[in-house]
DNA sequence: ACCTGAACACCGTTCAAGT
DNA sequence: ACCTGAACACCGTTCAAGT
């Protein structure tokens, strides 16, 4: 077996394969965003009109499904990070893409549970994944905002990004969430700018 | 049927089914430390040697489940909220109470995001459940920190615990979790102590 | 090389039959 | 009033048989 990869899968020649690709991503979409991110694979693979052995030939684990499915927004939220190297205030920029991060990690209920959690804020086993990319582009806006002396140096970026991981995760939890997400990220900006002594 | 709530079944007159009660609050702690709050229900029956009709009939949701084997604890987390009242400085008092939480929240692998999330974060139905007084609990520290004026007011308690409790959800993910959990926690208060306008 | 779908293991939940 | 355990539905995962 010799495609392992999702994005070994997406390049194959045989366009069976790459049609069932790309069915599996579309269902796979729609099901997540009805039923979450832990929406019923058999279901998944129902709607793709193809068999369950089909589904696990290209998407191992759940993770690549997921990952697959967001790979567009990933993309973007990365572009997203290249154009904010330019704005004035590093922490202006920090906080600008955060909140766009916190905006991704809720796009499926459970998301920030699912995949970003492992793959966004641990520093384990992230590498091959298409969200290495986003944790980079993370990492170095922080990094940026940490050398300006602007936010506390205290803690590294992949702590950081967890804590703003987990407000995304919070706000899943109560009817009203995307009423505090923004209190919430502004409750932690504020608690890294004011630096280890406190004000 | 009447014992609808695990506690009218623990103070069942019948000897069988306040055993059956003991021992499953007994089995489910194990299943808990070792599994997690996903621990399978069918397994938790088994150790306790009744059968799964018999959990469903003490507990009929999974939670209920997880509040009784916490209870003991819960209750230590009540009285510690009392004796925090008679401290100098609400902030202080605050800090430490939040800080015994995340440590309660982390007690099972899983729990934050199983019970305390819903129970202990929101608005709605936490009214019966032995979490009730916990939330409580914090409410009252976070009020009395927000009345001395020691920490920014254009946030509710519930939406502060939520935070905090994200926090312990956080620590799960990663491998070195227990480290950062202060870290986090400073940096909420810092943000909680900064005031609207920032520093 | 890839697809299919039956098969397996496991789990939550219910309920008729017991005592 | 409570317990038992068989039964059901559902799901993730694997794999032998196909093309």
């Amino acid at each position: 077996v010799e495609p392992r990869t999702p994005a070994a899968a997406r390049r194959s020649t045989r366009s069976d394969a790459r049609r069932n690709y790309d069915r599996l991503v579309a269902a796979a979409g729609e099901a997540f965003a009805e039923h979450g991110s832990q929406a019923s694979l058999d279901d998944i693979a129902r709607r793709a009109g193809v068999g369950p052995g089909t589904l696990y030939r290209h998407f191992p684990a759940r993770e690549d499904l997921i990952a697959a499915a967001l790979q567009d927004r990933v993309e973007a939220l990365c572009e997203q990070a290249r154009g904010l190297r330019d704005i004035e205030s590093p922490v202006a920029a920090l906080g600008i893409w955060l909140r766009a991060l916190i905006e991704h990690s809720t796009t499926y209920r459970g998301l920030a549970a699912s995949l970003i959690a492992r793959q966004l804020a641990t520093q384990a086993d992230a590498t091959a994944s298409s969200h290495a990319a986003l944790r980079a582009a993370g990492m170095a806006l922080v990094s940026r905002a940490q050398q300006a002396g602007q936010i506390r140096a205290d803690i590294d970026a992949t702590a950081i990004l967890r804590l703003v991981n987990a407000i995304a995760w919070a706000s899943e939890q109560s009817p009203d969430g995307p009423d505090y997400r923004e209190r919430h990220l502004q409750i932690v900006l504020d608690g890294l700018r004011a630096g280890p002594a406190g004000p």
